[in-house]
Parts: C-alpha cells; structure tokens; sequence
DNA sequence: CGATATTATACCCTTTAAGGTGTAATTAAC
DNA sequence: GTTAATTACACCTTAAAGGGTATAATATCG
C-alpha cells in the first residue's frame, strides 16, 4: 500500500491556500460539500483518494489535477 | 454524479502518451501492474477513479497529478 | 474485403473509500 | 494557566471501485 505523506503536492496545497483563506477544516468541508473526514485525511496526505472528490475540493481553489513532469513539479506547484 | 469525459485531461494524456509508445491497452497494463478495465475506464474518461492509481499509470510515462489553476490546465497539459 | 487485433462495454466478486459520529490530542485564544 | 476551538485518530455502515473475465464493436492489416 502506498504510503501517507502529509507533505505531498495535495495535502500541501490544501492546507496551505485553507490556512490563507482563514477556514477551519469544517468551514472547509462545508463550502466544498465534502466529508469532514474525507478533508482530514486528504491534508494527512492519504494517497488512496477518489480523484473527483479531490478535484471537487481543489475547484473551490480554482485548480485541477493534470499530469506533470515529476522534476516539474514543485515549479508547477508554487504557480499562482 | 460526475461525467465521463474522454477528452479530458488525464484520459487524452495517458491515449496519447500510449500510441506514441506503440503500446496496447493490455500492453500498458501489465507494464504497470493495473487492470486492463481500469486503464480502458481511465481512457474513457472515468471520472472516479482512485488517485493511487492514476500517478502509478502516470509514473510510468515521468509524471504525477498536481493541483493546476484551471485556466493553465491546457498549458500545462502540453508541457513536455 | 475478410481475418485478426484492439478497443469498448458489461457482469460478478471482493475489498475499500467516504460519510457520519465520537473521542483523544494539539493548538489557539483569553 | 484554563478553556475553547481545532485537528487527528478510530469505529461502523453503505456504496462503489478495481481485478478478472466475457462479449460486442471498431480499427488495422494483408
């Protein structure tokens, strides 16, 4: 089984930009109307995650997952 | 529940990267280790599928999923 | 054009992910 | 320092995803 990474692309872009937008994890889970405990583990950097949930939460973020050049992708990463 | 879009992102990336290759469906499976019916659903544009998944295909082609801004998904998409 | 290869669709089964809820641990506010 | 708020972890239930397999449809090759 693929291993945790609380600090993978997700789980870091997550918190982050929820963190600069002043949101609780509820507040968060609410506006995207996804599981609470579906957020949490997201941010605990679980790799096993439906992808249209994920891209359900990014969208409140005006983001989407697409494949990237893995030497790409801390660049792409920090892209406003 | 979400739609399937054959056109979209991930599906025309993992088609396109699998023709330049040569590759067939069943090829590209076993080389990655997935199923042959997800890999056909992921290229039909399978919304909801696993994330695991998705970056274990990409990997093989030197690629990952990583949160883009929207506007910047085409860009990026055909960043080599 | 016919045969073969490949892709798309469908079904079954087992395992698993997400929602909801509760509790413990940590952090923040006063 | 205490309390409240927030985050992390755990359990149960339900719905669904992926592997495997079979069949239908489409594309390719000679």
């Amino acid at each position: 089984m693929k291993e945790w990474d609380r600090n993978n692309a997700i789980a870091t872009f997550v918190r982050n930009r929820r963190k600069e937008a002043n949101y609780t994890q509820i507040d968060l889970a609410d506006l995207t109307g996804l599981g609470l405990r579906f957020l949490r583990e997201l941010e605990q950097g679980k790799p096993n995650v439906m992808l249209d949930k994920v891209n359900q939460l990014l969208q409140f973020f005006g983001h989407t997952l697409t494949p990237t050049p893995i030497r790409n992708e801390t660049r792409n990463h920090l892209d406003q």
